[in-house]
DNA sequence: TATTAACACGAAACCGTTTTCGTAGTTTTT
DNA sequence: AAAAACTACGAAAACGGTTTCGTGTTAATA
C-alpha cells in the first residue's frame, strides 16, 4: 500500500493500465481484469477495491490490446469516390450513424476516382484495421472492370458490402437503389403529363447505375409507343464541362423534358432553356436524380429524385455488421444478398401533372 | 521442409503471420521478422528464401500488432458535427487527402451537433485506437462552453487540433480563417458599390466565427461612418424555419444588401426580395458565406465568400501530424499556433462593383 | 476427523509484432 | 595457437489485454 506511485503522482501523461492497478493494489493483473469485469471468480472485497482504484485512475482499457487479442476491432472501412458530394455523404452518415449506434467506428478512405487508390487503401485496411468494408466502387475500377482486390479481401474472409454501382463478378452484399425501375416511373410521369421529347442526359456507362437509368427510361418511352430517338441521349463525361449540354439543348430544340442522372446537370440545362425564353415546366420539364440542396434551391426548384443515401448506409451497415458477427458463430452457408432501395420523386416546380 | 502446411492448403481464409513462416522455414520469428526488414543481422540465403516465401503467401504485418508493439497506430480521429455539410466536408477531404499521403487513416465520427455524441466519440477513439485528433466543435459544445473532454485528451498527450470555432479556453493548435476581416472586407465592398443598409443574417452567436464576422460587420460600417441598426442583425436559430427571413426583409424594406453567414440563408433571401419585385444586385446585392454549389448555381449567382476547406483541412492535418511525429523527440517545450487561412470572396452576380 | 467442495486468486499462454541481448560457430588478428 | 571479432541466428521480453487452468485456503459434508 505504501508503494511510491512514481507514474501516477508527477505525470498523469500516460492512461493508467491493468498492469499499474495489479502493481498498485499488490493484486495480480489477471485478478484486476476479472474485477473490472465483475467476475464471479472475485470476492467482494477485491472487486470493489479493484472497480475503486479503476474509477479513480480513470481506467479505460487499451482498444488496440483488445483488438489484437479478440481479433475484431470494431472499425468498419468506407471506400467512396468522392466525399465532397451529396449523395456519398448521405450514405456515409447512414453508414455512420448505424455503424456507432452498434459500437462500430468508421474508417473513411476517398478513392478519388482513382483505381490504385481503391486498391492501396483497401489494402491498408485490410491487414487487420477493420472488421468488414463498405465500398462505393470508384469510375476507374468499373472502367477497367478489375476487381481482383475485392477479390482478394472476400477471399480472406474479410465481409464486403458494395453500394450503389456495384459488379456481378464479385459475390458479396449489396445495396442498390431501384434505378431502372424510378427512372421508368420518371419518364413515365413527363410522358402522362404530355411530354414527348424526352432527352436523357448521362454520365459515364460503366457506372451500372446510368446503364439502370437508362434501361429504365428506354423502356418508358417504348412502353408508350414513344421511339427512341438516339440524339435525345447525352453522355457526359468527366472532362466535359456544362457547354456540351448547351449545344445538345440547342441541336435538339424540339426536347420538352429531361430526365438527368445528377442535380448540376439539371440546373444547367434549366438555366440554358431559360435563356432562350422557355417557361419551364410548360414548355419543357426537367426532373434530376439526386435530391440534394440544389433541386430544393434552384429557381424553379427541381423536381427531383431522391436516393435514400441515408437509408442505403444504414442498411449497408447493417448487412456488413451482422455478417460481421456471424464470422465466429459456425461456418454455415454463405449467403449474400442484394438489397434494393425504393427511390422516390420528389415532386417540385420543375414538372407538373 | 516437407511439414504438412495445413493452415495453407486448405483455407486460405486466414492472413498468415511471421510466426506460420517461421515454423514452414524452421526459423525462428525474429529472423524472419528481421529478414523481412532487410536486416544486416541475417545471411543472404535466409532473407532471399524468408522474403520470398512471405512475397508468395503475399504476407503483409498485421497493423493491430504493430501499433500494439509500437505505441502508435497512424490513424486520426475526426470529430465534426455535420457531415452532410459542403464546408465540413471541404474540411475533411483536405484532411484525409493530407494524412493519406503520410501513411496515416482517419476515423471519423460524426457528433451530430450534440454534446454527448463529441464527448463519447472523443473518449472511444481516445483509448488507444488514434494518435491524434482534428476537432470541429459542436454547436452544443460551444454553448454549454463545457471542454473538459479535449482537456482531458490533451492532458494525456494526444495532440488535438481545433478548427472553424474554437475556443480561446484550450491550448491547442488552432486553424481559422480571418472571418472578421472578411466579413469586413464583403460589407466594405457593399458600400463602395454604394450600398447603405446593410443587414446582416448570423445564426447562433455562440459559434466563435460569426461573433467574428459580426464583429467585422460592425466595424465596416462604422469606419465608413455608417451606424449600426441592430434591426438590420438578424439571428437564426437552428430551429427557425427560412420564414424568419421573409419578416425580416419585409419589416426592413430599407435594406439594400444582405450578408448572410451561409448560402442557404442567401439563396432563400435573394428569392423573398425577387418575389417582391426588387433587382439583385441593383435594388439589393447579397453576399454568403461559404462557396459551396448553391452559390454557383443559384439565379443569380451568389457572391460568395470561400472558406477554403480542403486547405484548412489539409493545415489541420499537417499541424496534427507533425505534433504526432515530434513527441517521441525529446520533451521539447510544447508550442501551439494558431493558423489562418486567408478567405476569398468569389464575385458573382449578387453583387456589382 | 478426514474428505470434499467452494471460494478467491495467480501463473501463464496467447494475440502478432519488434527489439534487445546472448551465443554458437566461424573467421580474423596477434 | 590463443584471443578477439564477426556472422547469423534464436530466446525472450515487451506492448495491454483475455482466458484457461491450477492451487492454497476455508467451509461444508460424511
Amino acid at each position: 500500500m505504501a508503494l511510491i506511485p512514481i507514474k501516477f503522482n508527477d505525470f498523469v501523461r500516460r492512461k493508467i493500465t491493468l498492469k499499474d492497478i495489479a502493481r498498485e493494489l499488490e493484486v495480480s493483473i489477471s485478478t484486476v481484469s476479472k474485477a473490472l469485469k465483475n467476475s464471479e471468480e472475485i470476492g467482494r472485497d477485491t472487486k470493489e477495491k479493484v472497480q475503486a482504484f479503476a474509477k479513480l485512475y480513470n481506467y479505460k482499457p487499451n482498444n488496440i490490446a483488445i483488438s489484437l487479442k479478440n481479433k475484431y476491432t470494431r472499425n468498419i472501412g468506407v471506400i467512396i469516390p468522392d466525399i465532397v458530394h451529396h449523395f456519398f455523404t448521405t450514405v456515409f452518415r447512414g453508414i455512420e450513424k448505424y455503424a456507432n449506434s452498434k459500437g462500430y467506428n468508421t474508417i473513411v478512405c476517398v478513392s478519388d476516382g482513382s483505381f490504385d487508390k481503391e486498391v492501396i487503401n483497401m489494402e491498408m485496411l485490410a491487414n487487420g484495421s477493420i472488421d468488414g468494408f463498405v465500398v462505393g466502387l470508384s469510375s476507374e475500377t468499373l472502367l477497367k472492370r478489375d476487381y481482383n482486390h475485392l477479390r482478394e479481401v472476400t477471399e480472406q474472409g474479410i465481409p464486403l458490402v458494395l453500394f450503389d454501382s456495384i459488379t456481378d463478378e464479385i459475390q458479396c452484399d449489396k445495396v442498390v437503389i431501384n434505378d431502372e425501375e424510378i427512372a421508368y416511373k420518371a419518364v413515365t410521369k413527363m410522358i402522362n403529363s404530355g411530354k414527348k421529347n424526352i432527352a436523357l442526359v448521362s454520365t459515364g456507362y460503366f457506372y451500372t447505375v446510368n446503364k439502370n437509368r437508362e434501361n429504365g427510361y428506354r423502356r418508358a418511352l417504348t412502353d408508350n409507343s414513344i421511339s427512341v430517338n438516339e440524339n435525345f441521349i447525352l453522355r457526359l463525361l468527366p472532362e466535359d464541362n456544362n457547354e456540351k449540354i448547351n449545344t445538345f439543348l440547342t441541336k435538339n430544340s424540339q426536347i420538352d423534358a429531361v430526365l438527368t442522372v445528377n442535380e448540376v446537370a439539371a440546373i444547367h440545362a434549366m438555366s440554358v432553356v431559360r435563356e432562350k425564353g422557355m417557361k419551364i415546366p410548360e414548355d419543357i420539364s426537367f426532373i434530376g436524380f439526386t435530391d440534394g440542396l440544389l433541386s430544393r434551391y434552384a429557381e424553379p426548384s427541381l423536381t427531383s429524385i431522391a436516393q435514400h443515401g441515408d437509408q442505403m448506409g444504414e442498411i449497408a451497415a447493417r448487412m456488413l455488421i451482422e455478417k460481421i458477427e456471424m464470422e465466429n458463430e459456425g461456418d454455415q452457408e454463405e449467403i449474400f444478398q442484394t438489397e434494393i432501395i425504393e427511390a422516390t420523386i420528389v415532386e417540385r416546380e420543375s414538372t407538373k401533372n
